[in-house]
DNA sequence: TAGGCCATCTGGTCCT
DNA sequence: AGGACCAGATGGCCTA
């Protein structure tokens, strides 16, 4: 098996770097490749080519048979090989029809069980998406651009782990935007430059109260020096949507707050990301989390909230808003129904 | 219409 | 032996 658990060990650039052929094109994932996986392509093509019909085992014993035939044919060839091998009849037995029934059989089998695996993969690359700094179910972004920002994602928080460089400035943005497309960058950037907004907050504050919730908000925020239309806007339900908000934080909410009664998170628990508070928010999904719904607040976002609204503190201790918010229960179509224990996330944020 | 992205099919190889 | 994984081929959809 080829996987490689990233283990508490490896450093975080070793990981970063192992991912840097996401910096180039595709095509040169090519040039990486080894000269072992040469030859198999090598192999696969020339037998692509040679072979386009059946081969199944027992169709393999009745092959070489045939093979053998083939190498007295070779004989024929002279020494300088001016003659080409002299070709008798069909070289493939004739598929009979219970053969093509077993063939055919086996090849549903078989693509069944590939579509089943890339509808895994693609899950999985889904929840990676959840997970990035911005996260939009209408400007979903593409396989290589999710990984190119996974990449920089976690190369850019390790950046903010050694240096203690903001997640609000300019150069975290950069490191999230290196070598991703120019609308995924915009996309990125647009969605990073949220400037405070009180607006929000204090709707979640009165919405707590029960005058109902704001919906369908969209709150365009300044972006000075960097593109933002038609990437620089977030919806409110994005910032709003902590339903379900877990863990010691958001559970010290008093009972007679907005409530959501969002059942417990029963998940394994996942290896903490976290710099500040808000990275609890962030949580790498669950494998449940095909049912689960949840945006992300942009790293910029999450600083802000923590740093001048919502000041959670290491402990995590928190006063307002958050809780309050957190139960709310929007219908939009980005929630955040569910995270991961945030006591977990919280013991990590001590450390740092 | 070209190019990008994607899903699917396919056959080869490796692993259990 | 059967399943997982991989990469090439192909066709559909969308957008500039």
């Amino acid at each position: 098996m080829m996987t490689r658990p990233f283990g508490k060990g490896r450093d975080v650039s070793e990981l970063v770097s192992s991912l840097s052929w996401l910096e180039e094109d595709g095509s040169s994932q090519d040039g990486d490749e080894s000269p072992e996986m040469r030859v198999r392509h090598g192999l696969n093509i020339g037998a692509r080519m040679n072979s386009c019909t059946e081969l199944g085992s027992e169709d393999m014993e009745e092959e070489e048979e045939e093979e053998e035939e083939e190498e007295d044919d070779e004989e024929d060839i002279g020494p300088n090989g001016e003659q080409g091998p002299k070709r008798r009849g069909p070289k493939k037995k004739k598929m009979t029809k219970a053969r093509q029934e077993r063939f055919r059989a086996r090849r549903v089998k078989a693509n069944a069980r590939e579509r089943s695996r890339m509808h895994g993969l693609n899950n999985a690359l889904d929840n990676l998406r959840r997970v990035m700094p911005c996260y939009s179910k209408t400007q979903k972004l593409s396989k290589i651009e999710t990984l190119r920002l996974a990449r920089n994602y976690i190369w850019a928080l390790s950046e903010v782990l050694e240096s203690g460089q903001s997640t609000e400035s300019h150069g975290f943005v950069e490191m999230l935007c290196k070598g991703l497309s120019q609308p995924t960058s915009n996309l990125v950037a647009g969605c990073l430059q949220l400037g405070p907004s009180p607006l929000i907050l204090n709707k979640m504050e009165d919405n707590c109260g029960g005058s109902g919730v704001p919906t369908g908000h969209t709150l365009s925020y300044p972006s000075p020096g960097l593109p933002s239309p038609p990437y620089g806007s977030l919806e409110a339900s994005h910032l709003l949507h902590m339903k379900g908000l877990k863990g010691p934080i958001y559970d010290q909410s008093s009972p007679n707050e907005c409530s959501g009664g969002t059942p417990p998170y029963d998940g394994p628990l996942t290896p903490p990301l976290s710099i500040n508070s808000n990275f609890a928010l962030k949580q790498e999904p669950s494998p449940h989390e095909s049912e689960r719904n949840y945006t992300v607040h942009s790293a910029h976002h999450a600083h802000y909230l923590s740093s001048h609204h919502y000041p959670f503190s290491t402990t995590g201790s928190l006063g307002g808003p958050p809780t309050q918010a957190s139960r709310y229960e929007l219908p939009l179509d980005v929630t955040f129904d569910s995270f991961a224990p945030s006591h977990l996330i919280t013991s990590q944020i001590g450390t740092i």
